[in-house]
RNA sequence: GCCGGGGUGGCGGAACUGGUAGACGCGCCGGAUUCAAAAUCCGGUGGUGGCAACACCGUGUCGGUUCGACUCCGACCCUCGGUACCA
């Protein structure tokens, strides 16, 4: 039936679609609407300068979920921003000396551009830039109440220091070991910076993951292990000849097998103790020479050295002698651990290294087979009992800690208690081009938050940005003022906030988009939390649980009534390009102008959704959006033959032929896998891929007489519309001509229960596992008929025959398993 | 190092609850159309053996559970993300 396709122009049409829905602000929402509402957001881009395949992915699937949403009769909120605040900006300012606010808008006005290209139906009315003072003023006078209410400190802590550039450096700029740009070797530095009290809502923040259904449990359980909830004792070895050192173990049972005590490099008994010991000295100025992430640090080479300190074994009262090692980390616990080398790997191997005393103190149960050889290994495992431990020896795992825990408390060197490996939120950058944290510093008033009416603290943008020291601190016309509680001349802080501040409460704002007489306003109650809230699975841990604990701070205040943002979660894999993620970082690897200027926008998306499922990392290959616009050009010819026919008669299913119903089967089996893909699975590449089979069978079918037309429409109804979230362009401008009526009107159709209806069923034959035949049945025909049907063929009779049939497993309307010997 | 994923034809992937492995598409091969090509349409396509019917092998590796394993369990290899200052 096939002619050859006429050339459609897909490019001319998108762009009439996208003028038709910009004229119509299709796509603007109110709160006022009787429908219920969804709220559908994609994570917000860093504007780097283009596009990648990334950004096309997440904002595809944000969109296709949005207009499912649509189609299902909800109300949709689906808005877009700019986390515009970053580094890049700053590295572009160095490279092309361009101011880092000129070069940020101009790259928003360039990517709104390209997502407009896309067919985004975003409601852009309610776009806003993070680096807009309007927007971060909220923020500031957010951070100001929970300054005043103690959420907020400031602490010591360290930063990766340039000495050649005066300046801090990310983990990403310090490569070796070497600053980026000077190639100088990095130092680490302390520097005083504001902290937000996250271990405040740690209980609750794992807590929260429990009511979290619609979370993926691998997003959950990384945050679970991230807050790290681990219940132990806090105990202190008492000094013999200076100051103790307080140790964190969640294995007090192996206490009596703890031979030496080892501390951080930058702990004070460390650095005491080198004050008369240059070679310790020198070994810990060598320890400073690692980047202040944690990976570097777990990947170094064990190294230690011994303080020449004694404490006491708070049970033994044994001397017990006090060693630095590289791996122990200041920041968390007290920054000491107890060494059991009996019993921890890292323990054994820093023992073995330096040939310090190994005991073991736990042993196998008897009748145990676990493998247990101090010589070879440490035992690590909780199933054993003590041994070697006086008056604690035979007790397990659980009556060891319960014993050792009150002999410690009774002795008063120790207590049990939770910890957490999550740490407080250092949320201070020494960086130009981030929202200025609204803190004056006074000599008399000490740090003084400032006042709400003179928010918001604008970040000046007319700046020489050179990438040496910090230009805030360089400006003194900004920097000094004065203290707004006693007036006297004050300093501004210079720091600004992390970035993760701002993507933490975007979402909020979307809802009060614009709000000035406040940071939310009442429509935030309309829309609630997210409803589905998509984006890169390298957001599992920092920015959705910043999100998570900004949240519940700010119900706290009482802006917010739900526990939780983001109800549903979609948390999608990599884009690769030559096997690693698309990013900035990566270039403009992967930029879809080229694309959408030959192929067009629905090609694209379409090729990107029917790449992979959303979860899943993949290989970005081009290949794809060629076959997609040529099927799109295929459907658009196969519907304008149709149209040319005569006008359709109404569909008579007492009618139909075999093949007929066939054909109405698979409209409506597509029909019900779509909206349980889009819905439930969200498996977009399955849709398309069933809309593919679908129109495959509608080319195979003769469409001449009258009822065939009429399925035929029926199809190709189902065909647009089931694909238009996916490509809106082209079902826009189908839809119209099929119906008449525009697609926003239209609404999802009920499957045909009766059409689903199989007359006959395919059912495998077995012998002993193996397919040996395949018989067309009835629905619902009996083992007993099944089975002689069966050994009626001949391939599966010649695996029977001669054996002895001991089973038949039968599974109806699908297998038959016929089991000898 | 630690935490969390992933590994299926030449390629992207499908198989949803333990029940036909490879749907759908790309690529490739053959055919139609064409003076010829492009475009388009039709057909074939996991590997090995066989004229064929069909058989054997096959979902990273090794082992286990089961009538039956891509799917469940154990060990390992490779790879990707995160690792608190990239966002």
């Amino acid at each position: 039936m096939e002619e050859q396709a006429t050339d459609v122009d897909l490019l001319a049409s998108e762009s009439e679609v996208q003028e038709y829905w910009q004229k119509n602000r299709t796509f603007e929402v109110t709160e006022n609407s009787t429908r219920p509402k969804f709220y559908c957001l994609a994570m917000f881009p860093y504007p780097s300068g283009q596009l990648h395949m990334g950004h096309v992915r997440n904002f595809t699937l944000g969109d296709v979920i949005a207009r499912f949403q649509r189609l299902q009769g909800k109300n949709v909120l689906h808005p877009i921003g700019w986390d515009a605040f970053g580094l890049p900006a700053e590295n572009a300012a160095i490279k092309r000396n361009i101011a880092p606010a000129t070069w940020t808008r101009q790259n928003i006005d360039y990517m709104r551009g390209q997502m407009k290209r896309l067919g985004f139906s975003f409601d852009w009315s309610r776009e806003l830039a993070t680096c807009d003072p309007e927007y971060y003023r909220w923020e500031q006078w957010f951070f100001t109440r929970m300054f005043k209410k103690g959420l907020v400190y400031k602490k010591s802590a360290w930063v990766n220091w340039d000495p050649v550039d005066q300046t801090v450096l990310a983990n990403e700029q310090v490569i070796d070991g070497r600053g980026w740009r000077s190639n100088a070797l990095v130092e680490r530095r302390q520097l005083e910076q504001w902290f937000v009290k996250i271990t405040a809502y740690a209980e609750e923040l794992l807590a929260g993951l429990d009511t979290l259904s619609g979370w993926p449990e691998k997003i959950k359980l990384m945050q679970r292990n991230w807050i790290g909830r681990s219940e132990g004792v806090e105990m202190t070895f008492p000094g013999i000849d200076g100051e103790g050192v307080t140790v964190y173990t969640t294995r007090p049972d192996t206490l009596m097998g703890a031979t030496y005590v080892a501390v951080a490099p930058q702990h004070p008994i460390a650095l005491d103790a080198a004050r008369n010991d240059a070679s310790l000295a020198q070994f810990i100025e060598e320890c400073s020479h690692v980047k202040v992430a944690e990976a570097d640090m777990a990947k170094l080479e064990k190294r230690g050295m011994p303080t020449g300190r004694m404490v006491r074994h708070p049970l033994s009262g044994e001397s017990v002698p006090v060693w630095v090692a590289n791996f122990v980390l200041m920041e968390y616990g007290s920054g000491a651990v107890m060494s059991v080398p009996g019993h921890d790997q890292r323990d054994w191997e820093f023992a073995k290294k330096y040939d310090l005393p190994i005991v073991q103190v736990v042993a196998p149960k008897a009748g145990s087979d676990e493998r247990c050889d101090i010589a070879q290994e440490a035992y690590v495992s909780k199933e054993g009992v003590l041994v070697n431990s006086g008056e604690f020896d035979g007790l397990d795992f659980g009556a060891a800690f319960d014993a050792i825990a009150t002999a410690l408390s009774g002795k008063g060197l120790g207590e049990r208690q939770v910890n957490y490996r999550l740490r407080d939120w250092g949320v201070s950058r020494q960086r130009y081009w981030g929202c200025p944290i609204p803190i004056i510093h006074c000599e008399k008033c000490g740090d003084v938050a400032v006042p709400d009416k003179d928010l918001p603290v604008v970040l000046p943008t007319d700046v020489e940005f050179e990438g040496v020291g910090s230009p805030l601190r360089n400006m003194p016309e900004w920097r000094n003022t004065t203290c707004p509680e006693c007036g006297a001349p004050a300093l501004r802080e210079t720091d600004t906030f992390d970035t993760f501040m701002e993507s933490s409460w975007y979402y909020a704002r979307f809802e009060s988009s614009h709000a000035e007489s406040g940071m939310l306003d009442e429509r935030s109650r309309y829309w609630g939390a997210v409803d589905h809230y998509v984006g890169g699975e390298e957001h599992a841990i920092l920015h959705l649980l910043y999100a998570r604990f900004f949240h519940k701070m700010m119900r706290d205040e009482g802006l917010v009534e739900s526990d939780e943002p983001f109800v549903n979660l979609l948390s999608l894999g990599m884009v690769l390009k030559d096997g690693v993620k698309m990013s900035k970082s990566a270039g403009d690897a992967g930029d879809p102008q080229f694309l959408l200027d030959t192929h067009g926008a629905d090609a694209v998306r379409m090729a990107m959704m029917f790449s992979a499922p959303p979860e899943q990392s993949f290989e970005w290959s081009e290949h794809g959006v060629e076959s997609a616009a040529r099927w799109l050009r295929r459907l658009w010819s196969t519907v304008e033959q149709h149209l040319e026919g005569p006008d359709p008669v109404g569909l008579d299913r007492s009618v139909l032929t075999d093949e007929l119903r066939e054909l109405r089967r698979l409209t409506h089996e597509t029909l019900s896998k779509a909206e349980d893909d889009y819905g439930r699975r969200l498996t977009f590449n399955t849709v398309v891929s069933a809309v593919m089979s679908l129109m495959n069978q509608v080319h195979k079918t003769d469409a001449s007489a009258p009822q065939a037309r009429a399925v035929v429409r029926e199809a190709l109804e189902v065909v647009v519309l089931v694909l238009s979230p996916i490509t809106p362009h082209v079902s826009h401008q189908l839809w119209q001509r099929l119906t008449g009526d525009a697609l926003e009107n239209a609404a999802w159709p009920p499957v045909d229960d009766s059409a689903l209806a199989r007359t006959s069923v395919e059912i495998v034959i077995q012998v002993n596992g193996k397919v040996r035949g395949r018989l067309e049945a009835s629905p619902g025909a009996s083992q007993e008929e099944l089975e002689a049907q069966a050994l009626a063929l001949e391939n599966v009779a010649r695996f029977v025959d001669g054996k002895t049939v001991r089973k038949r497993i039968h599974v109806p309307d699908k297998l038959l398993n016929i089991v000898v010997s």
